[in-house]
DNA sequence: AAAGGACAAAAAACCGGTTTTTTGTCCTTT
DNA sequence: AAAGGACAAAAAACCGGTTTTTTGTCCTTT
């Protein structure tokens, strides 16, 4: 599956990340090389490339290198399925969250907690709850106000 | 515009929220009635219901009521067409951060960052780093390398 | 050229005490 | 029935000092 070797050094240039940096990633198990050279020396695929990249781009956002760990713990609990979340997944990055866009659902790569936010289902829901006890709300009513407006 | 006149009482009862929150949200302006009975009693729309029902959804995902008003701030700011963005706007929360989809653009209700993470882009973009600079990496070189994978 | 180790600076996280905001309850007035 | 005011509890935000994590730099070894 993983094509492509790089070496350290191609590897920094091509992701723009420090040579320490992929280092402290390797030993920490933040994003491991694919392979190793007889020698012992990291080779990285291309696969490893787009992980690497996408990390670089969540540190950009101000995502910490902690928060980056976490997120990447949790979904492989949640999605035991996908191999490289950092490469298979669409990552929507804002403040200190990671959300995930899997397929048709949205959530927090943190806590997996789901969370979409369709008003349209609002609308429908009030107007239900309206239907059950239409005794005490009266929809169109006008009689008894004033006019106003938003400040 | 607003259609529907609620007293206080049945929109606490629609909407789940309690009277004393309608009375300190219309005091702080967090959600304003449309209109006021000629006594000054506040009267609801259905347009309002929408609205706190949506705030107290923003409420229930543990989104606090401080950080609800400086969405609220931002999306006047950022989306200044928008007159009802707890009505019109599809949310999306996750951890302390509100997201804002409209059309198709996503961004964080409050910083107004916009932050859409397309992977399929990334894989493009280090193609097209590779071709830059050919005599460093060699794409599908296999020599050298034990194989190995992910831990 | 890369790994590995050591040291220091910068960044981030953590934590406990303090202040501010939000909500509930009760009471008086319209 | 609702508004408005007062008081207290709960929740959230804030803040400064401390600890941990991350990164850079330099040096030695393979």
């Amino acid at each position: 599956m993983p094509q492509g070797s790089f070496s350290r050094q191609q590897t920094a240039a091509i992701t723009g990340l420090s040579s320490r940096q992929l280092s402290y990633w390797r030993k920490t198990g933040l994003v491991d090389p694919s392979s190793y050279t007889a020698g012992g020396h990291a080779r990285y695929s291309f696969t490893d490339l787009i992980a690497l990249r996408t990390a670089k781009r969540l540190l950009d956002a101000k995502i910490s290198v902690q928060r980056i760990r976490k997120c990447l713990q949790s979904l492989t609990r949640f999605l035991p399925t996908v191999d490289y979340p950092l490469v298979e997944l669409s990552l929507v990055v804002t403040g200190d969250v990671v959300l995930v866009f899997h397929g048709e659902r949205a959530f927090d790569a943190l806590t997996g907690q789901e969370w979409v936010f369709p008003i349209a289902e609002l609308a429908a829901e009030i107007e239900k709850i309206q239907q059950q006890q239409p005794e005490q709300g009266v929809l169109f009513s006008v009689d008894d106000n004033r006019q106003g407006e938003y400040a």
